[in-house]
Order: structure tokens, then sequence, then C-alpha cells
RNA sequence: GGAGAGGUGACCGAGAGGCCGAAGGUAACGGUUUGCUAAACCGUCGCACCUUAAAAAGGGUGCCGAGGGUUCGAAUCCCUCCCUCUCCGCCA
């Protein structure tokens, strides 16, 4: 959520971020700036009743110890408890409606964000390598997975349906080792803390980190038990610190964790429907940063750059696209994707998308720090990006790495994860 | 899953319808004292919202696990839910 004083105060902002967005009629800008200053104007109302309800029942009280008589104060409030729940219920209802809309509302864009109206516009700002060439044509990697037994999407979708598979063999032990190797350099040499959480959580958390209650679609909830598997770890990594003041000299803190990742698709029947690009359940390496407010836009480079350094280790050719205004989640202020080349698919498909939440998410969670003792709690700000989604660098690893008898060639930098 | 106990500020802990935003203690911060450390003493020591101002400061409201109810008045009484602990059961 942004700044409720921006609504107050300059609505231009926010119809300049909607239009840049393309979600001009989204959002009802000036009813919502009515709302709130009906809102506001119902605050003072029930605050000035209840002053009233404080003060005169404390005078009933004093006249009541000494044994006099109050009759007259308590004649006095009749009715004004019932003009309080009265007011009160109404602002319920106004509470409601703005926080609707003003939850609804998407993060202010970072200037440097292009306009664009979709994915055409993204603008590629670098490339890592080359393409490689294949004396024969490369094969996809659901193929190559196919052939060598070592990926089985007939027993997936026999176990839980379409977008699941198994991985046996080499292909699990593949993953696992890009799992391992992704830790390793991020807790090793990008100074990341390693957690492990929960892969359920509860409706606070979604909320926390914006899945819920817009986007419920999106995800598997267990209505029994009240719980969600997380389509992210970023989800567990971010509320880690939802409802707290952290100390300022913590800061930054950085945190990754690796999680099966679940997602319903329910937007995407028909795409990407071959191989793992687009599965219900897959494995991600996730990095979370908490920042002071100043840093934020370059702790997002240093951020792209970690998880550019997995594609580098690994020799994969990528290219690193910020996302134009139109393409960029509301949340997010400002977004790079690293897309990693797929020489089997021919295209360059996403692998990470490393985003500037500003302190949108953080005012979501009540995420705050205290820069210095008595200092005033201010809110931190989130970033994170996947580093990186191991099922898909899987696959890029399987086509990029490719012999022509359809075997596959092990990176070097896998190579100490792999020995038996 | 069953039985019991309990959720109060950073922490410990009192409070059992009115003068309680909450005693007392610990920790922290500032000061006095001191050759230094320690101790002692004094002071400060929550968050959010509305508002006047819009730097500092002031006024008001809310918050004692969450939500509702009773009452002129609720941390205190009633209801619902959540969570923690102990014992039993089950279990990697």
């Amino acid at each position: 959520m942004i700044d409720p004083k921006i609504i107050r105060d300059d609505i231009a902002l926010i119809q300049k971020t909607l239009q840049m967005r393309n979600m001009e009629g989204a959002i009802d800008v000036n009813e919502l700036k009515e709302i709130n200053e009906k809102r506001r104007a119902l605050i003072a109302k029930i605050d000035q009743l209840r002053e009233k309800r404080n003060r005169v029942s404390k005078e009933i009280g004093i006249l009541k110890s000494k044994n006099e008589d109050a009759s007259r104060l308590v004649a006095e409030m009749e009715g004004v408890g019932d003009a309080i729940k009265a007011a009160e219920t109404e602002l319920n209802t106004i509470n409601e409606l703005f926080d609707n809309m003003a939850l609804s509302l998407p993060n202010i864009l970072d200037p440097s964000v292009p306009y664009g109206r979709d994915e055409r516009d993204n603008v590629v700002v670098r490339t890592w390598g080359e393409k490689p060439s294949f004396p024969f044509p490369p094969r996809p990697h659901y193929e190559l997975g196919v052939n060598l037994d070592i990926l089985d999407f007939e027993r997936g979708v026999k176990l839980a349906g379409t977008r699941f598979y198994v991985y046996k063999g080499l292909a699990a032990q593949l993953e696992r080792a890009l799992i391992n190797f992704m830790l390793d350099l991020h807790t090793r040499e990008h100074g990341y803390t390693e957690i492990f959480g929960p892969f359920i959580v509860n409706d606070e958390s979604m909320i926390g980190t914006g899945q819920y209650p817009k986007f419920k679609d999106e995800y598997y909830r267990i209505e029994r038990d009240g719980l969600s598997l997380i389509p992210t770890a970023e989800v567990t990594l971010t509320n880690l610190y939802r409802d707290e003041i952290i100390e300022g000299d913590k800061l930054p803190i950085y945190l990754t964790m690796q999680s099966a990742c679940f997602r319903r698709e329910a937007g995407s029947a028909g795409k990407d429907t071959r191989g793992l690009i687009r599965v219900h359940q897959f494995q991600k390496v996730e990095l979370v940063k908490f920042v002071e407010p100043e840093t934020s836009m370059d702790e997002l480079e240093k951020l792209t750059a970690d998880a550019e350094k997995v594609l580098q280790r690994l020799n994969l050719h990528y290219r690193v696209v910020l996302l134009c205004s139109g393409d960029t989640s509301a949340a997010s202020a400002k977004t790079y994707d690293i897309e990693v080349w797929m020489p089997g698919l021919d295209r360059y498909v996403e692998i990470s998308s490393c985003s500037n939440f500003l302190d949108y998410q953080a005012r979501r969670a009540r995420i705050r720090y205290r820069k210095a003792k008595g200092e005033k709690p201010a809110l931190v700000h989130t970033l994170n990006g996947s580093g990186l989604a191991a099922g898909r660098t899987l696959a890029a690893v399987m086509e990029n790495y490719q012999r022509e008898d359809g075997t596959i060639e092990i990176p070097e930098a896998l190579k100490p994860y792999l020995a038996r």
C-alpha cells in the first residue's frame, strides 16, 4: 500500500502512476479522495463523542465515590453510547471501502521506469555471454529429459494432474546440486543468511506480502486450517519481520531461502503446457532484503547482480530486462527480469524477477526500523528476487549443455556438487 | 485429539468495574557523584490515528491476544475465536 498521505495531498502523482501502468479506468481517484475526506471527518466526530463519554463518565465516578447524586449526568449521557456506536458502524463501512480501494492502488513507479504497454516495451539493459551454437538442431529440455528417462511427465499427471512432473536420477540430482550451488554462492560470497521456514502460512502472511486478498485465485489454500501454500519463499522471508521494529544497526538484512513454490496458474490455460517452464510446483532459491530507504535503489542493482552471478558461473547466456511501466507488477516500483537463453525452445525465458517495493510491502506488513535510539520508527524498504528458479535453471542447463547424442554435459560449477 | 493453566509495555510482574496508558522491578538512555570501574541518587523511557501547527511542541482518540456484548464508565464482567505452556494420546 502506498502512503495514504499521497491520497490526501498528491492525487496527480497517483493519476500519473495509473496512466503509466495503463490502469486509468481501474480506480476512481477522486472518489477515493472523497471517501478519505469522509473518513477523516467521521474519525474526528467519533473522537469528540468519545472524549465526552470519557470526561462525563469520570465525573460520574467522582460523584458516586462521594455518594452524591449523579443522575443528571447519567441522563446527559443517554444516547451518547448509541451515537458512538452508530458512527463507528458507519466508519467501518467507509474504512472497508477505503481499504479496498487504497489496497488496490499500485505502487508509485520509479522515474527510471520507461513507459510502455506490455512486455514488448520492456528494455534490454544488458546481455551476458552469447547464444551457443550447435552443429545439430538443439532439442527442448522436455524431449531430452524424456529420452534420457530423467523427466517423467506422464507419471506426474498420474500422481497429481497436469503441470506436475517427476524427476528421476540425474534430473533430481542436478536440481539438488543447483540449489546447493545457489545457496552456497549467496551465503558465502554475497552475504545472505540462509533461512529455512514454513512452506505453508496463515492469511496474515499472504496479506502482508500482497498475495491476498486481490489474487486469491492464484494460490492453493487449505480451507480447513486457514493456511496457504506459499507461491514463493518471499512470503516466508518478508513476513519474518512482520509487525516488528528492527534496530537500525541490523540493516541491511539479506536473507535467502530455498523452498518449493506452489501456484495454481489459474489464468494461464494453454500457455507453456509442455515441460518445466510453467508448473504448479517448483523449487526456487529466493533472495530478500530489508534496507534503509535511501539505499534501496542501489540495493536493487546489487540484488540483480547477485542473481546474475548464478548464470555467469553456470556459463549460461542471458539478458537483463528493465520492465516497462505497463509490465511492472502492482507492488513493485522497479523490476528487472533476468531471462536465460533456451536454445531448445529458441527463446529467452524469465528465470528471475528482481524488484524494489520501496515501503509498499513494509506498510502492509508493518515492518519498521529505528534508525537510532529515541528516533521514531520508519518503514523499511523491501526487495526480492529469485536467485534463481531451480526448475527453469535445470531446463536451461539441459538445453544449453546438450550433446548431439542427447546426453547432457555437467557444468563445471556443478561438478563439486555431483561428486560421487 | 483429550484435560488443565494462562495471554498486561523491550523483558519480568501487579492490578479483579471509576482517579489505570496501567504499580513495582529489570534493561536502555541522559545527568549528578567519582582518579577509573562499580554502586547510589535524579530524570527520560510505547505504538498508531485524528487535529492545531506543520521544525520542535501541543490537544484529542484508540490499543492490556483478536473480535463482539453488558454498562454512564471495562485490562477488570459475559460470549466467540486465536495463540502459548503443562500432562495424556499420536508421530518423522
